[in-house]
DNA sequence: CCGGCATTTATTGTATCCAATTTGACTGGT
DNA sequence: ACCAGTCAAATTGGATACAATAAATGCCGG
């Protein structure tokens, strides 16, 4: 029997493996660096979905109280990486099949025309930029380097978004790329080494070089396609899953 | 003279006007309701841009602690609908001309795709819940009752963004149409006495009822390009415009 | 009259305390 | 074994006190 349902990690022994590394020298931690530092760890999969996020805890690894720890948490809830639910510890969020394909579906809309708005007016050092994460991407891929492979692919996209001259659609591509990078490591196959998608990269590269918007717009749609088919997203509709498994027994 | 660029209403005075209605008479106050009333107050104009909206202040408008007010503010900053900069006052967020043709331009892009996917999707009782507002929005526009005008209007754009199928996208429209929302009070055109726009809702009712996706998106873009010609954005290219002035006097 | 400087006030940042709630474990009965 | 009820521990919710910072005021010399 596998307890698919319930996850419930009992996280202490997580914590002590340094899983957020508290390094701080100067000066002391604010919100803003606990809600990076919780970010990037869920991101990297150091924080599985569904581990509690006690203030206490959190406040104890970053060496500050409670306050600041609960403004941290707030913030991340509102970007959808906790869950925040009254008089219940906050967890690390884990959206389903469903949520899964519509985030998807909205950040193919978003980065299609983010893309598409982008094409052309990228000067040259950013396009340099790109063209650079774009190398050591596959470099890492390569190396068999994981890690490294998702930060620099996740660079690229968003560069895109930072750059976005419409900021406001900017500012909503940053968040689904992290929601996106979430339910990636949540549901990619298993067995799959790597979400390395060749040539991917470089294609969008020239169509933004050359301001040609549509075939951007084209490649980030693609892109985002495949990427969406090397995951594991079940069965289409989860309703009747259920009724089947429960007809069965009644 | 105008002057423009800064902004410094006194307060105290408008809080005692009851800008904020307290009235909560069962349970206490909590960060939600801040929100909302917070929310409420900047969208009918009570609360003009620029606004300092201190913490004890707002606390005891409501009769809660700081650490409540504080929560809510957080959350109306990650709203947009405030700005809120470290060791300074919380004020009423004022978004320029660009971000809101930006804003504009977002909104166009995603409602038009919830509309488009949402029609033919909707049962009876919500496209009746729509007809309603409707027709209330016309006699509302009739009767010279702006304040309820604008509540139907907002109404049915809520509507579309709630039953969205892919519901990442009818939450991302939900900012955005509180956003759009704000910017048109503070944009609108001097002397124009209503942004009713006759026709164009009952039109997009009927393209959702007949399941017509295309034609729902298309009358969301123009309902949306028609709203926006009606605000007083300014010259073009804010570079060009200080260009002029300085140019003159050098 | 004005501009800089010190002081005072207003306001936020953080820690801590206590109450309210949830969670989990333990116990006793069946 | 299993279930319900009860109690203890963990955890959040909210208020308050104090420190740190920014804003406002007033003073004084030019």
């Amino acid at each position: 029997m596998i307890p698919v349902g319930k996850v419930n990690k009992t996280m202490s022994n997580v914590w002590q493996q340094e899983v957020l590394a508290e390094i701080k020298p100067g000066g002391r931690v604010s919100d803003g660096d606990i809600v990076r530092q919780v970010r990037r760890a869920v991101l990297m999969q150091r924080l599985p979905p569904g581990t509690r996020l006690p203030e206490v805890t959190l406040g104890e690894v970053f060496g500050v109280s409670r306050s600041v720890v609960r403004k941290a948490l707030t913030r991340l809830a509102s970007e959808h990486v906790v869950d925040q639910r009254p008089n219940q510890v906050a967890r690390v969020r884990a959206p389903d099949v469903d949520e899964t394909r519509e985030t998807f579906a909205a950040r193919r809309l978003v980065e299609g025309e983010v893309a598409a708005l982008t094409a052309g007016t990228l000067d040259k050092r950013i396009l340099l930029q790109i063209e650079d994460r774009s190398n050591r991407e596959r470099e890492a891929f390569l190396a068999n380097d994981e890690a490294a492979r998702i930060e620099h692919s996740l660079a690229i996209h968003h560069l895109l978004a930072e750059h976005s001259p419409n900021r406001v659609l900017g500012a909503m591509l940053t968040d689904l790329i992290l929601r996106t990078s979430i339910v990636i490591a949540l549901y990619k196959r298993q067995g799959l080494a790597s979400c390395y998608l060749e040539g991917d990269h470089p294609r969008l590269l020239e169509h933004l070089t050359k301001g040609d918007g549509a075939g951007a717009r084209g490649d980030i749609e693609r892109h985002l396609d495949s990427l969406q088919e090397l995951l594991d997203l079940g069965p289409r509709d989860s309703s009747i899953d259920l009724k089947a498994i429960l007809g069965g027994s009644a």
